[in-house]
DNA sequence: CCCGTCTCTGGACGACCGTCAAGACTTTCC
DNA sequence: GGAAAGTCTTGACGGTCGTCCAGAGACGGG
């Protein structure tokens, strides 16, 4: 019989699942989708290879639950900022400072989301995923924007799509430039960011 | 010996490079960098798997090469709406359309494009090119933009790299849900662009 | 204590990978 | 026409991949 999908165990193997799975996301955001193997992922972890398809049917369910796992992370990085700012221009201090830290400080797993996000279009597979998360990251985004209007007594001047899209913009290319090693990577964005927002909403 | 390094058949050669270096961005427009192998871009071209060795010294030479031949194309999409816009709006109409077009009539071609730039950041073979490909867009992006600021009688209110970034998140975005079967992904593309662009424009 | 269940190991499988080399075929030149 | 150079095919190599499985070990209830 598969594991034990009655009684308390149940827990035990979502732990397992989420252990297995942490290993996982740290091999990805390492070697990149393209390079990572279940025995890359299996190394990472206190267990064998053989495990993984004990607790996940394949390497696709594997990857998915990683990705779903990944995701309730991300959505809430910037809350805090807003909200304890109490200005239009604290607010703004405390994005750019989160979103530098991340830049600079987790570089590897911010790839790692683009690679993923981009498998979508190739592999139909982790397009639905993919679109939740994206869809979380620019409700996120969209609570700070309106935010920022509020504390500025202005209105938004796109949607909330091309906020996201903007500013996912500005990020990716801060991240191709801050893997390759260009210091100017952050404070570059930082600069773009400032340019660019306050003139999409006022 | 290596192929005819001298003499009048150093074209000759060219030639066939270009021959299966177009079967290889054939193959990996359709499958993903990630997913692709020699033995598939052979069978894309007339020839068999080995003959990719003897015309290229390895994998990462061929998809740089393929990368290279890309860049050529991709950098003069909008020159000639630039040429003859007379007016700031047929700038812009023209700019839509062709951009327009190219995510609905080859979203295979851009999504290898975004492949490869994100390979780039796990492989640094692949960071000199693309790095090379993503200035020129830059500067493609930055002849519309500054020449749509020309006819409309303003000034750009951001760096080339923000615009290019700007421009470049929101195609993305567009190409996701293009890919996605989304039918919406093109007007949502004119409507952001059309809204986002003046006010950076003004 | 024994037995059934849960967990995990480690090896084996067929397939595919990038690479290479031996040789067949073609072309060129003396 | 024959030798040399260039071009391409074919098959093999060592390796890695995802997957599967037989069985060892751990664990708990009778």
């Amino acid at each position: 019989m598969g594991p034990a999908v009655e009684g308390r165990a149940v827990d035990k193997v979502a732990q397992r699942r989420s252990e297995l799975a942490a290993a996982a996301l740290e091999t990805l955001a390492e070697l990149g989708y393209a390079r990572t193997g279940l025995r890359d992922i299996a190394a990472r972890s206190e267990f064998s290879h053989g495990v993984l398809h004990y607790y996940f049917r394949d390497k696709v369910e594997l990857i998915t639950h990683c990705v779903r796992e990944y995701k309730a992370r991300c959505a809430t990085r910037y809350d805090e900022a807003v909200a304890t700012a109490r200005t239009a221009e604290e607010l703004v201090a405390g994005f750019l400072r989160e979103q530098t830290a991340t830049l600079t400080g987790e570089p590897q797993m911010h790839r790692l989301w683009y690679d993923l996000r981009n498998q979508s279009m190739f592999e139909p597979a982790f397009r639905a995923d993919v679109a939740e998360i994206d869809l979380l990251l620019e409700r996120m985004v969209w609570r700070v924007v309106s935010r920022y209007a509020e504390l500025s007594g202005t209105r938004p001047r796109a949607s909330s799509a091309a906020f996201y899209a903007v500013l996912d913009g500005l990020f990716q290319q801060a991240l191709l430039r801050q893997l390759a090693g260009d210091p100017q990577a952050a404070p570059s964005l930082r600069a773009a960011v400032q340019e660019v927002l306050p003139q999409l909403v006022h």
